[in-house]
DNA sequence: CTCCATCGATGACGTTTGTCAACGATGTGA
DNA sequence: TCACATCGTTGACAAACGTCATCGATGGAG
């Protein structure tokens, strides 16, 4: 299932951070997003039908746990992008940011560095 | 205004060549998607509304043009890509397609040619 | 044991999106 | 002129999304 954009900030969380109660996320994420109580535990409980986060009981509660890899869903967002906008390739996405002026010369650094490691 | 995914699939079109009418998207789109003729003019009329498309006099019809241009698209859905995935880094994302195996001998040529080239 | 705080579940509601059909205006061929 | 084809507009409707409040169960404090 698709994991929504909200539902992504929930995700984000759990990445940073598992597992944790609906009442830590709610701290994590509810003020900076000026979400209330309601709206937190929604998302919640949408990911969880979604099978995106686990939910284990503890008590009374539950803890929660993303069940999907930070990387799986990296990796599916920007082939998505890549194939969408880019037809596949990865050179046309640099060279785009790189026309806008967007690579600062750490970029620049870290690319060239990662080639030369990447290239053999 | 945002551009959604389906609408997303006329702007192609309109990006590929300009302008078009609607017949024309229709033929262009339409086949490829399973869209009848219905949904197209709705999708057609709703980015109209949203000022991404424009609509120009033609006789009886309109010859459609898009009133964005592809670049600023993608330079805007990229950047928010990387800024919510990758922390506004562009090193990281290259990193995760190299891990994930997905970078062609010919994407890691064109990235080192790249790279040199903008390096200096 | 009783009352209260808290948790997850659920209902609610407006908006956006995907998808399609019906309609009214209008140009055109017979 | 009249019937038909075609265009854009509009209505429709289900699903997803963003957002929030209410409710029933339950565990703990007094």
């Amino acid at each position: 299932m698709k994991i929504s954009s909200a539902e992504s900030v929930i995700m984000e969380a759990l990445w940073r951070k598992q597992p944790l109660t609906s009442e830590a996320i709610i701290a994590e994420v509810g003020e900076p997003n000026g979400w209330t109580e309601g709206t937190v535990k929604q998302l919640l409980s949408r990911l969880v039908k979604k099978k995106a986060v686990g939910a284990t009981p503890d008590g009374r509660r539950y803890q929660y746990a993303p069940l999907v890899a930070r990387g799986d869903y990296v990796a599916a967002e920007s082939q998505g992008l890549l194939d969408r906008l880019f037809d596949g390739r990865l050179a046309p996405l640099v060279t785009q940011f790189s026309d806008a002026g967007k690579l600062s010369d750490q970029d620049i650094a870290e690319l060239k560095a990662l080639v030369e490691r990447i290239s053999k």
